[in-house]
This record gives structure tokens, sequence and C-alpha cells, in this order.
DNA sequence: CTCTTGACTGAGG
DNA sequence: GCCTCAGCCAAGA
């Protein structure tokens, strides 16, 4: 697999297909991690097309740890409800102990 | 080609 | 710590 060759959604998926079960990580951080610092906006872009996908969209929220995509999921908390599923603590759309369980793409593929 | 729309982020008040 | 503003890049009309 050359990532090189890839079209940025599909660098998205890769690197969201990566996330640890019960960890969750930023769109940011994936976005540096693809070397678009920039793009973070993209990687939510991405991640509405990822629909249907393999990709766990669910463990990707914005750099606060809010569920700010929950809305783009079936239901009005599914998301929330993957998370939990997993051992993620999330109250009121926001992770708790964000810090601990968050995940850097960035760190982890060092 | 130009304009709008985001599942974002960092800086400033 | 919360709210607002502006920059960011890609895709679709």
């Amino acid at each position: 697999m050359k990532p090189e060759t890839l079209n940025f959604f599909e660098r998205v998926y890769e690197v969201a297909k990566q996330i640890p079960y019960g960890r969750v990580t930023s769109y940011g951080a994936i976005a540096v991690y693809l070397g678009v610092e920039r793009g973070a906006r993209m990687v939510g872009y991405a991640m509405n097309n990822a629909h249907g996908k393999d990709v766990p969209a669910h463990r990707v929220v914005n750099r606060k740890g809010l569920l700010t995509g929950k809305h783009h999921f079936e239901g009005t908390n599914l998301m929330q409800q993957l998370l939990e599923s997993e051992g993620v603590e999330v109250v009121e759309n926001q992770i708790q102990n964000f810090d601990y369980v968050f995940w850097n793409p960035s760190d982890a593929l060092l």
C-alpha cells in the first residue's frame, strides 16, 4: 500500500481503522499524521463519506473530546453508545478522561 | 472559474 | 473557562 497514491479520504480511513479499541483520536491529530496539519476539517469531511465503510468514525472526535459528529450517526446517541460499549465514558457528548483514552496516530505509529 | 459549505482549530477578548 | 472570529483545504453546485 502506498499512501501517497491513495486519495485524501482513503488515507483518513486507513488511519481511522488503526485506532485501537477503547481509544479515540481527534480530527486534527489525524490531519497532522497525514501531513495536512491545516486539514482537520477535511478529515471530518472524509468521515462523512466514510459512511458504509469499515471506518470506526465514532472513535474520531474534535480536539475537546466532544462528539461533534454524532448528528451524522443514526439516532441521537448511537455514537455515544458505540463508545461506551468500548469502555469510553461519555457524558453530554463529552468524552470523560479524554487525555486517558486519547490516541495520537503520530505517536503510536511513530 | 467563483462561491458556499463544513464531523476543525488556534488566537484574542 | 467560555464566546467569537478568522484561516484553513477539499468537494459540489
